[in-house]
DNA sequence: TGTACATCAGTGAACGCGCGTTCACTGATGTAC
DNA sequence: TGTACATCAGTGAACGCGCGTTCACTGATGTAC
């Protein structure tokens, strides 16, 4: 697995990568590699699962709907961009796929991705702030957020990891985030 | 270069797909590719410039800064849909390549996104209502606008082209960019 | 503590296949005079 | 209007190579009694 990650992360993207190039980087005849998968697909979809998987627990733990709302986006993108950078070689790999991989691993990304859109629109229904949006909206206004930050993580995937430029990119994502709350405390949810 | 769009829509992107599968595709011999690209490389960035050099025309004719504010956002999330659903195979294309491909493609259509941005911020500051936003800041409003409209566009590109599905997406699109711009009436540009 | 057996990760030879690229070629279309 | 030549897109044979997958194998580690 984390000769995979390393070819997909040097160069070109999962489909691009052949078996006997995992192989001959995990320092094994090619065909060790059956005793651990069926085939690439089986491996490429493991390597998502497990991104999101750590990825859950990480937001889980940080219990961020028990928190005060002041402050709140500044302490989720650090923490979002520092698990990003300690990943790095699994958030490249789905960056890469979420669009060119197989329609398995395209599917199984987006429905992740679906999970935490509804989870944030959970927590966010849970402060006394956005009482007069409706759940529809919540949702919308979640899509937004989780657009932001994803954008977020492909810059930070996409500098020099010893570069500093990632403040700036995180002080970006932050205004932009801000600039969103600032237009939902606007917001009026109307029926339809 | 039909033939490369067509086998990248149906099935994996564009670094799975092999010269002779292009060239079966088409009609035509392997060796008569050699007759219009020097290589795949080749091929691949001559369609993003193609993608792009219409996409700027479309929007330079769209003249949007003339436009009076009221009904913009819709104006123009309706025309860049149309353009993205008459265009369907070259956006796509680009979609997949954005982050899967070649370093030389990913910088082509990086480039080209931040061009984009540019123009916007540029149009964004003729208007009356924004005089009150730093040149910074509309960098980072346009910057927002410009990533909700690409996930607009991959998510058309997304769903069954005959499917009316579309509307709804355009109306989450919509109600994001109105929530944006919300915002921007409340933003106060703090100089540093 | 010792023995017998099962499980497991890795080996190495072999296969047929599709690949990118070379080369010398053909024949149709365009251009000069 | 007719002739000679250049340009151009496509042809087809051939090459060496890396590919995914099969198979029977080896030897180390774990488990049962």
């Amino acid at each position: 697995m984390h000769a995979a990650l390393e070819l997909v992360s040097s160069e070109a993207n999962f489909s691009a990568i052949s078996l006997r190039r995992i192989a001959r980087q995990a320092g094994v005849v090619p065909t060790a590699f059956y005793r651990h998968f069926e085939d690439l697909d089986a491996l490429g979809l493991t390597l998502i699962e497990d991104t999101f998987r750590s990825l859950r627990q990480i937001l889980g733990d940080a219990a961020l709907a028990s928190m005060p709302l002041k402050g709140l986006v500044r302490y989720s993108v650090e923490l979002f961009a520092h698990y990003v950078r300690d990943n790095r070689l699994l958030f490249q790999f789905v960056v890469k796929e979420r669009f060119a991989g197989t329609v398995a691993m395209r599917e199984a990304i987006h429905n992740e991705i679906v999970l935490l859109t509804n989870a944030l629109a959970a927590d966010l229904a849970r402060f006394d702030e956005f009482s007069h949006i409706s759940q529809d909206d919540l949702r919308v206004i979640s899509d937004l957020v989780v657009n932001t930050v994803i954008t977020l993580s492909e810059r930070i995937l996409d500098v020099d990891p010893d570069n500093a430029e990632d403040d700036a990119l995180m002080l970006r994502a932050e205004k932009q985030l801000r600039l969103i709350f600032m237009g939902v405390g606007r917001w009026e949810s109307r029926s339809a």
